[in-house]
DNA sequence: TGCGGTCGTCCCTCTATGCGGTACACCACC
DNA sequence: GGTGGTGTACCGCATAGAGGGACGACCGCA
C-alpha cells in the first residue's frame, strides 16, 4: 500500500500520530518514544520485524529509529540483533527521581509507618493518568528495590491515586479525569466518571482513600497525600495488605497512622517555608500547564 | 558532506549534529536526547532559554522538542515553567534492568560477599565507556537503592570497568578504548591508552582489576567479571573501601573472594546452558553491533 | 503609570530532511 | 537451490520541521 496519506483504515502514520494532538509534532521523536514503549511492554528483546509488525511501521523507518536510539544507548542490540530498553534510560530515571529528592527525604517518617502497621508502604507519585511507585518498604523483610518500583497503576482503581487527585486544583482534576480510559479489573473497580467523583468527595471528607479490592481481589489499601505549601498533594504514601489483615474494622486505625505519616512529611517538607528561590514545589508533578 | 547549511562557525545546526556520524540519522529524536543529558547534568529544573543558551538552539526549535517531550513525559514542568526530566524515564529505566534481570539472580551471592568482606559491594554492567552501577550492598546497614544507583563512572579508572574491558572481544576493546576521553581524576588516574591496555594484560593475567586511587584518593576497589557462556564479561562485581581497610596486604585475599563469588555467579547464570532460545545472552550490554 | 528588558508562545515560509519504496545480502530450513 | 525470513543500503520526492520574527505577559525600575 502506498497509502501513505487517505482515509483508509490504519495507515501506518495515522496509528502513529493518533495519540498526538497538540500543535508541536516531531513525528521521529513520538515515534521513537513509542518505540520505547513497545520495548518496555514486551518481557523478550524484540527484533527490528516484531517491531515493525507491533508498530504498522515501515521497516526502513523503524530501522533509522532504532539506529539512532542504539547510538544514544535508549535502547541496546542483543548478540540475536534484538532491541531493548537501554541502561540510558536507567541513568536519566535515576537522575530524575534524583532531582525530585522525593524519596530521600521521605524515607525516614515512612519507614517508621511500615514498621508500625507491619504492612508493605508504597510512596507514589501522580504520572498525567498513573501513579508511579517510587518507593516501597515491605516489613520484616530485607528493604530493596523491588521489581515493583518504577511500575504504574492507573489513578482512579488505587489509594494513593486517589488519594492525590481528590487534592488537585478543580482544572488538573479535570484534565486528568477526562483522560482516564476506565478499565474494570475486578468487580469493585470504580469505572465510571460519576462514580470517581462522588468517591473523591469522600476521600476530601475523611482526608485518606482506600483502594477497596479495586485493582486486586484480596487486596485492600489505605492512602493519603502529601501536601506542598499550597495544600495540593504532590504524592501520597499507601498501605497495602491482605483483606484478611486490612480489614472494614481496622480501617480506621490504620487509616489514622497514614494520616499522621502524611501529616509529619508535609511537615518536613517545610511545606509553609517557601525557601528555595527559584526551586519552589520541585515535587509537584505537573499535568498539562 | 552534504554540508547540508553553510561552512560558517558553529551554527546551532552544526553543532547539535556534531556528535552524530552514523548513516541514519533523526535530528529531532537526537536533539531531544541532547535536552534530556541537559537536564539530567543540571541540578535545577532549566527554562526554555537557559536550554537554548547551551544548547545553542533556536528558541522555537527547543521549544517544539520541549512541548513534545512533555507530552511523552519524558520530561515535566513544573509550576515556574521550567523543566527537568519526567519520571516515564524511571519507569523505562525500571523496566530496562528488570529486562536484563541480572539484578535479581545476582543478589544472593552478591549480599554474602558483602556480609563476608565487610565492605561495600557493588554490581555493574558496561554502557559504551561507562560502568553503570545496578546494585549495592552496604554491610551492616539497611539495604536500599542509594542515589548512587544508576549513576557511572568511565571504565578506564573503575576496577568494574577494567575487569570487564579486559574480558571483552579484541574489536569491542579496541572499540571502547577509542572513545575513551580520558580525565585525570587523581594523580594515580591511567591516563593514557598504552597504560590502559597495559593494565588490562594484567586484569586477564590474575583474573580481577584494582582500582588503586584512580578515580578517587583514599578508595581502593577490586572487581571481577561476571562471564557469560562464552567467557566474556556481562556485569562485574566490585568491593570498596577506604585504603586503611584495603590494604596492599590484604587484596590477595579479598581478590580471592571475589573471585570466588563472580565464577559462583557466572556459574549460576546458567553459562554452558544456552536454554532460553531467543532470550540467549540477555545480559550483555553490547556496545555497537 | 509608562518604559525597556526578558520571558514563553505562536505562526509562517522555504528547503533540507527523513519517509516509503525498492534492491540487495544474508541466513536457515525444507 | 529454491523459498521464506531476516537486516541493511540507497534514492527521489513530499512534507516535516528549522529558524526568523511578531506578539503579549510579566517583571523591576524610575
Amino acid at each position: 500500500m502506498t497509502a501513505s496519506l487517505n482515509t483508509s483504515i490504519a495507515t501506518p502514520l495515522s496509528e502513529a500520530l493518533a495519540k498526538t494532538d497538540g500543535p508541536y509534532q516531531l513525528h521521529g521523536l513520538e515515534r521513537a518514544v513509542s518505540v520505547l514503549e513497545v520495548l518496555s511492554e514486551s518481557e523478550a528483546p524484540l527484533s527490528l520485524a516484531e517491531i515493525c509488525h507491533r508498530m504498522n511501521l515501515h521497516k526502513s523507518t523503524a530501522h533509522r529509529s532504532l539506529m539512532v536510539l542504539e547510538r544514544s544507548a535508549l535502547i541496546e542490540r542483543t548478540p540475536e540483533n534484538r532491541f531493548r530498553l537501554g541502561l540510558k534510560l536507567y541513568e536519566l530515571g535515576n537522575r530524575a527521581v534524583e532531582q525530585i529528592d522525593l524519596r530521600a527525604r521521605v524515607y525516614p517518617f515512612f519507614r517508621r509507618l511500615a514498621m508500625d502497621v507491619r504492612e508493605t508502604v508504597h510512596l507514589g507519585v501522580l504520572q498525567k493518568t498513573s501513579v508511579v511507585y517510587v518507593d516501597k518498604v515491605e516489613p520484616n523483610r530485607r528493604i530493596c528495590m523491588s521489581s515493583k518500583i518504577g511500575s504504574s497503576n492507573p489513578v482512579y482503581c488505587t489509594s494513593m491515586g486517589k488519594a492525590m487527585l481528590a487534592f488537585q486544583p478543580e482544572e488538573t482534576i479535570e484534565k486528568i479525569v477526562s483522560s482516564i480510559r476506565f478499565t474494570r479489573y475486578t468487580p469493585k473497580t470504580l469505572c465510571s466518571r460519576e462514580k470517581l467523583f462522588e468517591h473523591l468527595e469522600t476521600v476530601r471528607r475523611r482526608g485518606y482513600a482506600i483502594d477497596d479490592e479495586e485493582i486486586e481481589l484480596g487486596v485492600r489499601c489505605i492512602g493519603a497525600p502529601i501536601f506542598n505549601e499550597d495544600r495540593w498533594a504532590i504524592a501520597a504514601v499507601s498501605v497495602s495488605g491482605p483483606t484478611s489483615r486490612i480489614t472494614p474494622k481496622n480501617v480506621r486505625a490504620i487509616a489514622q497512622r497514614v494520616l499522621t505519616c502524611c501529616r509529619e512529611i508535609s511537615a518536613s517538607l517545610g511545606m509553609r517555608a517557601k525557601k528555595k528561590s527559584h526551586v519552589a514545589s520541585p515535587f509537584l508533578t505537573h499535568y498539562g500547564s
